[in-house]
RNA sequence: GCCGGAGUGGCGGAACGGUAGACGCUGCGGACUUAAAAUCCGCUCCCGCAAGGGGUGCAGGUUCAAGUCCUGCCUCCGGCACCA
């Protein structure tokens, strides 16, 4: 046995076909053991596994199999979110149909996540492009229309006028079609939202108790779910019997007030401008601007002039109207005034129209335009008022006089559901002519998708389906066509954590009992990219599930961990189009794109297969974990993996050495061993501590330090195997293959997977001696080594005998001696 | 543009306001070997022979003491509602 090299490749596959024939890994839902549900955000099937799920699903595994040897009852579960715009892409490109293409992924990706040894519940694994998931998510649908949380009305898509076909935000490249190249246009459609604003002061509520969330993330979405406090008021329109509703965050402003600016296509822009000359080809242009946030506020702000005036009665003034490019219909009232003086926006637009700027804010000798408070000037009689006081006034003249009233307005928008694609789950919904929307009845969901489906030609293969479409109707008996539009894929990513709980219910989503034992999740751990919208949305689900009396959790998820992005270089070609790493080797047309991250739309992926066919799981798992902190970002490069490589063989060599050490534990210990197991201990302690924390980098230089302690001591005595089996089942979280070979090598018959978590003693923690820096003038000029327990005044009598230390103070006054003991000693001389 | 992060040796990164650079990667020197691989030992922030000096994106500030706290910038990354 010593000597042997470590064969990682049979190892790994041994210990992996253990763990499943052993079940070790499979979880009931009546384990007497107190639960811990570790959930990673479940992959799209792109057919091979990256970089990206390795991070996160190593991340999640050390996690499980720490908290099952800390005597969880742990669910660890895995699924496939199925459903998404790749698998068309792949269809047009390619011929696949979506459901083999998906389903050859899956398989696919199965098997590489087996390859690096999780500990997951594959018994439990669920794939939402299965009629036997989205059957129950069409009900939760129909539920949701029959309380009202779900609803249709119109808003604006991405349409490309050469293929006919709604565009993706990610298929629109500067206000271009991705395939087309043709200038995109916004067009209205009607579609189904789901009343996400009903529950806006509640997720802000709810974010105060997710204390195992990062800040970052809270800070991220109570910003996102924006509410504020403002006035809704009304102005008038001069000589026409028209008034128009405004919307303002900053009513102290008001006397500032040198415009009014109304979105194009707010229902008042065509009554005062329709017929004008210019405005059709004004709103051409703003049509021509997508439908993305970052390409209308990025894009040049303009407006017209459409030649009326308003009139508000507690400024007692007029000014102009305008149409303007950068007023969102979708938020407040799609109205506002503009301010120049103290808005960044309206000061730029005010310089290009030429329109007054009228400072009525005291900025203390800021330049304008100054968005801070302060106190009013400029404003006749609310003078002298600071902005808060100003804003309660304007307020509360407008209540009075009936012209207006104080609101609390989010920003967030409803969700729009509806995607015009093939490949989603289909909307159960049936239009009638005579009966308008009608639900397709409980019994006959699920409503499938029809196999037979034609990507020859762009647009929603569904819409043009021969037969698919045709229904009858089930209130009148008439002919009714059905919805084509499916569901957005953030629809099944709001609730597939319950449905792990109870993965094989056909009759329901899952049991309200067993969901509510498993849940909340206790760590998800993913990427920070869903920091807003997928965390949000499944927040939103959850709720609006228990509304329903589906559960009875609101928050979904205890504890989150965003990881860093892995990020690698990009390629293109001169078509413009994405190639993979190996596409790109060798050919000379193609253009490198900045490490970004990594994504299955631009390619830059990397194939986690080779690394582990090279240097196995355990070797791939420690390199991920010790390269970074997981909350930072990772750029993937080859360089590295050969040191955690060696890192495994050296542990299996120190442990191979080390088999023969004797079981019998002596009575005293002191010198060397007494050291050895003081590092033995600490490094327990750090481990646990460090797992606990998400530091897993550390942890693993914990692991590596204790392998350094064990190599330099040189007994094989019983310190020497208390000290290697610590190391041993200490790194069974990140290194379970090779952790479960060497316990076995010691001389044990039992596996690692489920043995419990060694114990640091908090006698051995203390170190006896401690070294601390002796500082003259904040300056280190010696290190003195003290008893650990050296009180103040031994640590300064020991500083001032230093010899550089007294040399330092050769014809100084010693002012004053700050002691920290076990710390510091910094005198102050001069 | 708006919102949220991050910047420390050649590189990834450590560091309750208290000895900056743990642990690793790379590199250099050495041992073992016929040789190589593997392994082991030593060195490795910069300038300096040394004493010492400088150093955590930039500019200030608070403190006995600042990578860490405060103010103002710079650069990079993520999200922006139809990528997932």
């Amino acid at each position: 046995m010593e000597g042997a090299r470590y064969d990682f490749a049979a190892a790994e596959a041994k210990w992996q076909a253990r763990w499943s024939e052993a079940g070790v890994f499979a979880i009931g839902d009546d384990d007497p053991r107190p639960k811990y549900y570790v959930l990673e955000m479940f992959p799209y099937p792109s057919g091979r596994i990256h970089v990206g799920h390795v991070r996160n699903y190593t991340l999640g595994d050390v996690v499980a199999r720490y908290k099952a040897a800390k005597g969880f009852a742990v669910l660890h579960p895995m699924g496939w979110d199925a459903f998404g715009l790749p698998a068309e892409n792949a269809a047009i490109e390619s011929g696949a149909h979506p459901a083999d293409w998906t389903a050859q992924n899956i398989k696919a990706m199965r098997e590489q996540l087996g390859r690096m040894g999780l500990s997951l519940d594959w018994g439990r694994e669920v794939t939402t492009c299965d009629p036997g998931y989205y059957r129950h998510e069409q009900r939760m649908f129909l539920e949701f229309l029959k309380r009202g949380v779900a609803y249709r009305k119109e808003a604006v898509v991405n349409w490309d006028p050469v293929d006919s076909t709604v565009l993706a935000n990610e298929q629109v490249i500067d206000g271009k079609g991705w395939r087309t190249g043709a200038p995109v246009e916004r067009r209205r459609l009607a579609q189904w939202f789901l009343k996400i604003t009903d529950y806006a002061q509640d997720l802000l509520d709810g974010l105060g108790g997710l204390d195992g969330w990062p800040e970052k993330v809270r800070t991220m979405q109570e910003h996102w779910i924006g509410r504020s406090h403002g006035l809704k008021f009304l102005w008038d329109v001069i000589d026409e019997k028209h008034k128009i509703e405004v919307f303002t965050t900053r009513p102290d402003t008001l006397c500032g007030a040198a415009f009014l600016a109304l979105a194009p296509d707010h229902p008042m822009a065509q009554t005062l401008a329709g017929g004008k000359p210019g405005f059709q080809a004004f709103l051409q242009q703003c049509q021509s601007l997508g439908t993305s946030e970052a390409a209308i506020e990025q894009a040049e702000k303009i407006g017209y002039d459409t030649g009326c005036s308003a009139y508000n009665h507690i400024l007692k003034r007029t000014v102009p109207i305008y149409i303007a490019n950068f007023v969102l219909m979708d938020y407040g009232t799609g109205a506002v005034f503009g301010c120049p003086a103290h808005d960044e926006r309206d000061h730029a637009f005010a310089l290009k129209y030429g329109l007054p700027i009228t400072q009525v804010i005291d900025s203390a000798g800021a330049p304008l335009p100054y968005t801070g408070d302060g106190t009013l000037i400029n404003s006749g009689d609310l003078d002298g008022l600071t902005s808060a006081e100003a804003k309660a006034e304007v307020i509360r003249r407008c209540e009075s006089d009936g012209t207006g009233r104080g609101v609390t307005q989010y920003r967030l928008r409803d969700w729009g559901v509806s995607r015009q694609r093939y490949w989603g789950c289909p909307i159960p919904v049936l239009h009638c002519p005579n009966c308008g929307v009608v639900p397709v009845p409980e019994g006959d969901l699920p409503v499938t998708l029809p196999r037979d489906v034609d990507f020859s030609q762009p647009g929603n293969p569904l819409a043009r389906h021969p037969t698919w479409k045709h229904a009858t109707c089930p209130t009148c008996g008439g002919p009714a066509e059905r919805e084509t539009d499916t569901f957005d894929t953030f629809f099944e990513s709001s609730w597939y954590f319950a449905r792990y709980c109870d993965p094989h219910n056909a009759h329901k989503a899952f049991d309200a009992q067993k969901a509510g034992h498993f849940l909340p999740v206790d760590q998800y751990i993913g990427g920070v990219e869903h920091a807003v919208l997928h965390l949000l949305y499944a927040r939103f689900f959850t709720r609006a599930l228990a509304d329903c009396g589906y559960l009875d959790v609101t928050e979904p998820f205890k504890g989150l961990f965003t990881q860093g992005m892995v990020t690698h270089a990009t390629y293109k070609n001169a078509a413009g189009r994405w190639l993979f790493p190996h596409e790109a080797a060798g050919q000379d047309d193609v253009t490198v794109g900045p490490p970004i991250k990594m994504s299955k739309s631009k390619k830059n992926v990397v194939d986690p297969a080779e690394i582990l066919g090279a240097h196995g799981a355990d070797a791939a798992r420690l390199f991920i974990l010790s390269d970074s902190p997981p909350e930072r970002d990772l750029e993937w490069t080859a360089a590295g993996i050969e040191g955690a490589a060696r890192f495994v063989q050296r542990l299996w060599r120190l442990v191979t050495e080390r088999a023969g050490t004797p079981q019998q534990r002596p009575q005293h210990f002191d010198g060397p061993a007494l050291t050895m197991r003081r590092a033995t201990h600490t490094a327990i302690a750090g481990v646990s501590t460090d797992i606990e924390a998400f530091h897993m980098n550390k942890a693993t230089a914990r692991l590596r330090e204790l392998a350094n302690a064990i190599a330099d001591y040189p007994a094989r005595d019983w310190a020497a195997r208390e000290a290697t089996e610590a190391l041993v089942r200490l790194s069974a979280p990140f290194l379970p293959h090779l952790a479960e070979e060497a316990w076995e090598a010691m001389g044990h018959e039992t596996m690692l997977a489920g043995a419990p978590w060694p114990e640091a003693d908090v006698a051995l923690l203390q170190a006896a001696e401690v070294t601390i820096g002796v500082q003259v003038n904040g300056k280190l000029r010696a290190t003195i080594t003290l008893p650990a327990d050296a009180d103040a005044a031994a640590c300064e009598a020991a500083a001032l005998t230093a010899p550089n230390v007294r040399r330092f103070l050769e014809g100084k006054t010693m002012r004053k001696v700050i002691v920290v003991p076990g710390k510091i000693v910094n005198i102050v001389a001069g």
